[in-house]
DNA sequence: CATTTAAACTAGTATAGACAAGTTGTAAAG
DNA sequence: CTTTACAACTTGTCTATACTAGTTTAAATG
C-alpha cells in the first residue's frame, strides 16, 4: 500500500466484507476513524469517498456513514474488468480458446469511430466457455502502435495481465456500449445459438494513462448468459 | 450554486463543452486556476476529481489535465437518469401513455430481493413512444412507505419529477441489472415485436439518501432501440 | 407533561502549507 | 554533439485548522 488512504480504503472495505462492520449500522465518526489510524480526517474522508463511490457505504449528513448491503456484487461486471479477473473472483474454472491471431486493421464503422488512417492491429478471437457451454465471444484489436506482438500463450492466458504487468502499460478508463443485434452464422454457430437468437454486443474502447486509444474489444454474449449489473450514484452536484 | 468546488466543476464542465478548451488540450495547472477562481488548490482538485469521474477530462501526474472527447455522451443512459430527463436532453419529442396506476404488492421474486413481507406498493405501467414507435414499456413500484398515493397526472408528466421537486424526496443511489428474456405475449404485442424477439430488461432499486428502500423498477426495451452508454475507469487504489 | 433551548455530536466545505513524485526544458559537463 | 544534472514546472498525498450545517440528546423552561 502506497498512499494512506488506499490502505485505509482497503481495511474498511474488508472489515465491510467480513461483516466486521455489520450492514445497517455506522462506522466510527471520521474523526473517530482519524485517531483509530493516526491520520488526519481528510485522509479518512479520501478513504471514505472511495467506498461511497464503490457502493460501501452511504454518507449522511449529521448522522454517519451507514455500511450498505453487498449482495449485488456477487457478479461485478460493471467497471473495466478482465475475463480472467471476473472468472478468478467468481471461483468458477473456466476455458479459453484461442480461434485466431492474425493482423488486421480496427473495422472503424463497427465502432462508430472517426478517422482517416487505418490502424494496424493485432487482431485476436477467443471463445470463452464454462463447463463446455460457450459464453462470450471476445475479439480484441488491439493497436500495434502500442503492442506489436501478441503471442498465442499470452492470448491464451490474460490480455491485461500481459499488458499491465509485462508491459507496464496503465489502463485508465474505457467507453463502453452495449446493444442487441443479429449474429452471423458464424458467430450463431460459435455460441451454439438457435435460430432467431439475437446476441448482447459490448463494445469498447480502451485507453492509457496518456489518454493514448490502446483497444477495440467486441464482446458477443449469448442472451441467456449475459448479465450486467451496475451500482450507480444520482449525478447531483450543487 | 452552493459550494465553490461544484460551481467550479460546472463552469470547467460548460467551457470543455463549448470547447473554449479544446479536446487535447491542457487545462491551466491547478495553482493557475486556483487563482483564476480565487480559490485554495485544494477546491480546484475537488471539481477536477468530478471531471475525472465524469469523464470529462484525464489528469496526468507531472503534466497536467487532458480534455477528453466528448462524443461519447451523446447518448448517455449511464448512471440514474428518469425518461423525461434522457428526452429533453436529446430533443426528441415523444409520448408517454399511462398503462396502469393501481395498488400491488412488488413482485419481490423478480428483483431477487428477499423479504418476510410483502411490500405494499403504486404500480405505474407506462409505454414510451418516439414517433409512435413504441420504444420501453416501464414498470414502477413506488413504495407506499414512502409514497401514498401517485395521480395519473404525475405518472403521465415525470414520477422523478414529482418525488424530487414535488416531495423533496432525495434520490441517492440505485443497483441495475440488465438481462434479455423472452417477453410474455402481452408484452410482445405492446412493443408491437415479432415472434421469436427477445427484450432487453433493465430491473432497479432506488434508494433515498437515508437508506430507505424506495422504488422497484423494470424497463422493458425493443431490442433493437436499446443502447446502453457508459464510461468507465479502471479501480486501482493502491 | 410538552416544548424550547442548548450542548455535543455528526459530516460538509474551505484554506494554507508542506513535501513527494513525475515531467520537461535548459544549462553544464564530458 | 551527447549526456548528465538540475531547476522549474506539474499533480499526488498528507496535515492542521476553522468554520458551516445537519442530528440527537438532554437539560431548562413554560
Amino acid at each position: 500500500m502506497r498512499n494512506k488512504f488506499g490502505a485505509i480504503y482497503h481495511d474498511l472495505a474488508n472489515k465491510i466484507i467480513h461483516h466486521i462492520y455489520p450492514v445497517g449500522t455506522y462506522l466510527p465518526s471520521e474523526t473517530q476513524l482519524a485517531e483509530l489510524y493516526g491520520t488526519s480526517r481528510e485522509t479518512i474522508r479520501k478513504a471514505l469517498a472511495e467506498l461511497l463511490t464503490n457502493g460501501f457505504i452511504q454518507k449522511i449528513r449529521g448522522k454517519g456513514s451507514v455500511v450498505l448491503n453487498l449482495q449485488r456484487f456477487n457478479f461485478p461486471v460493471s467497471g473495466i474488468t478482465s475475463y480472467k479477473e471476473l472468472n478468478n473472483s467468481l471461483h468458477m474454472h473456466s476455458k479459453t480458446e484461442v480461434l485466431c491471431i492474425e493482423d488486421q486493421h480496427v473495422p472503424l464503422e463497427n465502432f462508430d469511430y472517426q478517422s482517416d488512417q487505418n490502424l494496424p492491429a493485432t487482431f485476436v478471437e477467443r471463445l470463452r466457455t464454462i463447463d463446455d457451454n460457450p459464453i462470450v465471444l471476445d475479439r480484441d484489436y488491439v493497436l500495434k502502435s502500442v503492442v506489436p506482438n501478441i503471442s498465442h500463450a499470452v492470448a491464451a492466458d490474460s490480455l491485461y495481465n500481459y499488458f499491465e504487468n509485462k508491459l507496464g502499460l496503465i489502463i485508465s478508463y474505457a467507453t463502453k456500449t452495449i446493444t442487441v443485434e443479429h449474429p452471423s452464422k458464424e458467430v450463431a454457430r460459435l455460441l451454439a445459438l438457435g435460430d432467431h437468437q439475437d446476441v448482447v454486443v459490448v463494445r469498447s474502447q480502451t485507453y492509457l494513462e496518456d489518454t493514448t486509444l490502446f483497444e477495440f474489444t467486441e464482446s458477443i454474449h449469448r442472451p441467456d448468459k449475459f448479465n450486467f449489473v451496475d451500482f450507480a450514484r444520482r449525478q447531483k452536484i450543487n
